[in-house]
DNA sequence: AGTTTAATTAACTCACTAGTTAATTAACTT
DNA sequence: AAGTTAATTAACTAGTGAGTTAATTAAACT
């Protein structure tokens, strides 16, 4: 796991850290405030290596205000990642397709019931 | 890491998983054929593991021909996880307008050239 | 100067990942 | 029935990930 798509990919392969992108898509935040919601089911040296994570695939950056380390989301990796999901798109559309064909057919089963399995069509 | 989005995002965090997949979105092929580019890196049964990370995420199924495992792409947890990076969308689309609007500044700076830095405006 | 707040680093543990080779299963071929 | 092909399972190892507590750094407050 040493490329940047894969770090991106790893970085979010945990809810905690997916849960502090949320936070952090409504604007800045320090670490403290990251590690609020957490603070009953881990420590905060555990955020910090969450945060670690995160600025290592370059989803995070830090800046400086006081003894504050407030945290800012970028976009760039995100967008990387979502392009690479994005060349699959016809996968699951192509299915979705067949799926409305298929519901096509039931209803038009039921519009014209037969009588045996004789008269089963195939569209 | 437990749930679908997490193990999704875990097996798309490795570039011969990602491989794989780029491999499955040209059709169904055998653990043979999925092996074949890897094999000068990695063992068969390297090649099965990393088989079995795609199918306990949801995004390949097996299916049998004879003593072939024909593996098949599933597009639904990719779906997953780009609707949940999509949420970000205007984090890099609001940067990105950003960017638009420095090189406008840029370009209107060049236009009418000032003299020193009093007459540098702001949008 | 001493204390509090904010965050990180150090040192350690436990579980899991990614790989290995050797053995095994299952189905087809001769 | 014996051999070949296709793939998996078993047993093991090295490295990494996610967490812990205790100690440390850095800046602000009194």
């Amino acid at each position: 796991m040493d490329d940047s798509l894969s770090r991106t990919f790893a970085a979010l392969a945990d809810p905690t850290r997916r849960a502090m992108l949320v936070r952090l898509s409504k604007g800045e935040a320090t670490v403290n405030d990251l590690a609020e919601p957490f603070l009953k089911e881990m420590s905060l040296p555990a955020v910090t290596k969450h945060l670690k994570v995160l600025e290592r695939a370059g989803l995070v950056t830090q800046s400086k205000d006081a003894q504050r380390r407030p945290r800012k989301l970028e976009g760039e990796r995100l967008k990387h990642a979502l392009d690479w999901i994005e060349q699959y798109r016809e996968i699951w559309e192509e299915s979705f397709d067949r799926l409305g064909e298929y519901l096509k057919t039931v209803q038009a089963a039921k519009k014209t019931p037969t009588k045996g399995k004789k008269n089963g069509r195939k569209r």
